[in-house]
DNA sequence: CATTAGGCCTAGCAGTACTATGCGTCCACT
DNA sequence: AGTGGACGCATAGTACTGCTAGGCCTAATG
């Protein structure tokens, strides 16, 4: 991954935003990933699994067992408190975001 | 610093855009930072200093010593492989933003 | 039968920002 | 004279987090 060490502190914003979109499985969020971003983020598996058990045991996922086509799957919905997460989050990133705009922008001008 | 995790993988990218606007020393660099992003990046010295010395160690930034008022200074300037290296940053950057911001968009719309 | 895609998981590694602390100078105020 | 604060550099240790590499299983495709 070229963005690897980028992507700390965002990794978490990008997977409550995706999930909004509907309750999906971990693999599922991957592809999900990969397809908004145009293939900016193409995460490995490794990096996906990890992180979304870390924010079930925070409390902002929640997640259930389930078997399709005879395969165990994993489904994951954003809870209230994921939901109020990803809206402080997005409000940080905007910040965050926008003192590096203007950080580089200096030299522009 | 509330973006300490989000920072990580950008810091280089920053203090190399800042120090372009002409040589400066480490404890300089931090306050033209805080003042360029209207207090979004209050960084510490312990980030500032192990940064500076990781980008000279990777040839991007070349020091000098120097004594001011009785003070001793470690003035910095880019090298020619920072610019490079800054202008490669920058669009790796725009391009991660842009990710960010074309996954998180989805929501809004 | 072998390969690919789907689907989950973990241990260990590596990178990096922060905390805490130390050292030293100079200046302003009491 | 003494105290505090700003200036200025530095490092050891910690914590977090994403990645690599590997493993396990099923179903569909060549």
């Amino acid at each position: 991954m070229k963005h690897a060490e980028r992507l700390k502190g965002t990794l978490d914003l990008l997977l409550l935003s995706v999930l909004t979109e509907g309750s999906a499985h971990g693999y599922a969020l991957l592809i999900r990933l990969r397809e908004h971003s145009a293939g900016t983020f193409d995460l490995p598996e490794g990096t996906v699994y990890p992180a979304l058990h870390r924010l079930e045991r925070q409390g902002l996922l929640a997640s259930q067992w389930s078997v399709v086509d005879g395969r165990r799957r994993r489904s994951y919905d954003v809870t209230p408190a994921g939901r109020q997460a990803l809206q402080m989050e997005t409000a940080a990133w905007h910040d965050f975001s926008g003192g590096v705009l203007s950080v580089l922008g200096r030299r522009d001008r």
